[in-house]
DNA sequence: ACCTACCTGGCC
DNA sequence: GGCCAGGTAGGT
């Protein structure tokens, strides 16, 4: 859904700019647009900002195509294509404006440093805004609290664009239990979770993501790390490591799935 | 640091 | 009918 500007403000914001490069910051897809923006005085880039939530899609489409249901916007395109994103439970939100803009309007909120994937980068792309989280960095923000780890990982403000799959993956991987109190890792553990998270997105942007019930990418395609998810949606089913069922339990208000025995 | 709300659909 | 779902914001 379109959350900033007002549809006419983004309407005429919009027409006529080209679509430079696409990047993005954690959940947040940024499109650069062309030209110094009317609005920003100190002439910034100004973005359109995509954040598919739970249930959006994105794709592009022939103009003359029926359109779907619950598709909530529509970008024609030079090309003759036309970008449309669909949301049937409307959590997604689509913005355009400088950085400096969008966070003063509350409408993008500040994100931490990106975890690297452990994939390899691709040089083509531009890798957006953002900071790398390195491990010095990962260390100072869970020294900083002793809050869950799981909740420290979900929180976008500490570390930007893990969700609840990843947190799950990330913590079986490093053999650490999502309850345990984020500032109570030695060194080594949080070495291990630095590199159990390096691990699990990889894995995901390798197969093109976790399609478990409505992800698809651009081209309307599954990823296939669902296959590979340890934990995530396994609860009961026996540990890949030890045997023993997997335990579910409520962390930070989501549904964490974890072993007893191979995370401490 | 927890709840609840926001939405729609699928499943029991 | 109730519960659950990949996410986030806002209020207590």
């Amino acid at each position: 859904m379109l959350r900033y500007p007002d549809a006419a403000s983004f309407r005429r914001r919009i027409v006529g700019r080209r679509l430079e490069k696409v990047g993005r910051h954690g959940k947040f897809m940024l499109v650069e647009l062309d030209g110094p923006g009317e609005e920003a005085l100190d002439a910034e880039p100004e973005f359109l900002v995509i954040h598919l939530g739970m249930t959006g899609r994105l794709g592009l489409a022939e103009p003359e195509a029926e359109v779907r249901p619950y598709t909530h916007l529509r970008l024609p395109l030079s090309s003759g294509a036309e970008l449309r994103m669909t949301d049937y439970r409307r959590f997604g939100r689509v913005l355009l404006g400088s950085a400096a803009e969008l966070a003063r309007n509350r409408a993008m909120p500040s994100l931490g440093p990106e975890p690297a994937t452990g994939s390899k980068p691709n040089p083509e792309r531009w890798t957006g805004l953002g900071a790398t989280l390195t491990r010095r960095g990962f260390a100072a923000i869970l020294q900083r609290s002793r809050r869950p780890v799981k909740a420290m990982l979900l929180d976008q403000g500490m570390v930007a664009g893990l969700g609840n799959i990843y947190c799950d993956e990330a913590c079986f991987r490093a053999g650490i239990r999502p309850t345990a109190a984020a500032n109570s890792l030695s060194p080594a553990r949080r070495r291990r979770l630095f590199r159990g998270i390096g691990e699990a997105l990889g894995s995901a942007v390798d197969l093109r993501g976790s399609s478990i019930d409505d992800y698809r990418d651009g081209f309307g395609e599954k990823g296939q790390n669902q296959h590979q998810l340890l934990v995530y949606g396994r609860a009961g089913q026996p540990c890949v490591r030890c045997g023993r069922a997997l335990r579910k339990t409520i962390v930070a208000g989501r549904t964490t799935v974890y072993c007893y025995s191979c995370q401490r």
